[in-house]
DNA sequence: TGGGTAAAAGACAAAGAAAGTCAAAGTCAG
DNA sequence: CTGACTTTGACTTTCTTTGTCTTTTACCCA
């Protein structure tokens, strides 16, 4: 149905909310509270709880296995002579651009008005081109943008 | 039938207006219910519901896909919403685009910082692609920029 | 004490569900 | 009849769901 990902992520926000920051699930029994196979759970951390939105995930397999997920505070590797550097590449998808956006305004290096100017300025809908091309302007439009910030 | 098109043109308005600005829609669905190819669909936004009209879409593709149509707010800003419409063709040159960011500062729709974003991501460095096409993406990158300051 | 076993979580690929793209074919007004 | 606008359909890309197999770890028992 409509969102069976989106369901997991939320209840798994409110979960980091009430418990300030830090929770420790277990892959099975969560699966089984949503009646899913176990690797969706993993589906769920992996597109929605990643380093660039401010997630640190641990785990343990085994016996009284766990998932322990942290809403961390990035600083470090959220420089943005970082970003420009290390993360925007010579191509980059416009899921990946929003992650970087969004990251960067959880941090408030960008205030939220900057992030949807930046956001659109980097969508698809803005590159009316070939959809070839689109991600190898992206990337340039965006470091583009972020060397501003710098300065 | 002269205007399926038409037809389903009326009806997103429609539903635009019950929902106050916004409204979601699924491709396939909305298809069907007119009984046409999905591209159809597409045809109608891409011809109808363009950010020169003062649309703004948003989609997603995947199960629970979904395609987001939101009408600017067109009194709000008059000026701006000229901008839109009558200035940034369909093609600017780096030059005009300038001017016309430098302009929105002085009458401080925008802020300094916002200025430099802007003028970064429509910058002749930011688009190393062919140069015949940067000005066409460049109207396309700065239109969509400026739906977001309306909205 | 160490080796086997069951109980976890991880990895990955296949199948499914949407939306996007593009070009060919159809229609219609002038 | 021609050119612009529409309609359709085949193919692509992206995102989600499921399942199968692998790896790791705790615990128990000989």
């Amino acid at each position: 149905m409509a969102g069976l990902s989106n369901l997991i992520e939320q209840f798994i926000k409110e979960l980091i909310d009430e418990m300030d920051g830090v929770v420790e699930i277990q892959r099975n029994e969560l699966a089984s509270q949503f009646e899913c196979a176990p690797s969706q759970i993993n589906y769920v951390l992996s597109t929605r709880f990643t380093p660039y939105k401010g997630y640190y995930i641990e785990s343990r397999r085994g016996g009284g296995g766990y998932i322990k997920i942290v809403k961390v505070k990035l600083q470090e590797d959220l420089s943005l002579n970082n970003i420009i550097q290390n993360i925007v590449g010579e191509s980059l998808t416009e899921n990946k651009a929003y992650e970087i956006v969004a990251a960067l305004g959880e941090e408030e290096v960008i205030s939220p008005r900057e992030a949807e100017i930046i956001k659109a300025a980097v969508s698809d809908r803005a590159f009316n081109c070939d959809p070839g091309d689109r991600n190898v302007i992206r990337a340039s439009v965006l470091r583009n943008i972020l060397l501003v910030l710098v300065k």
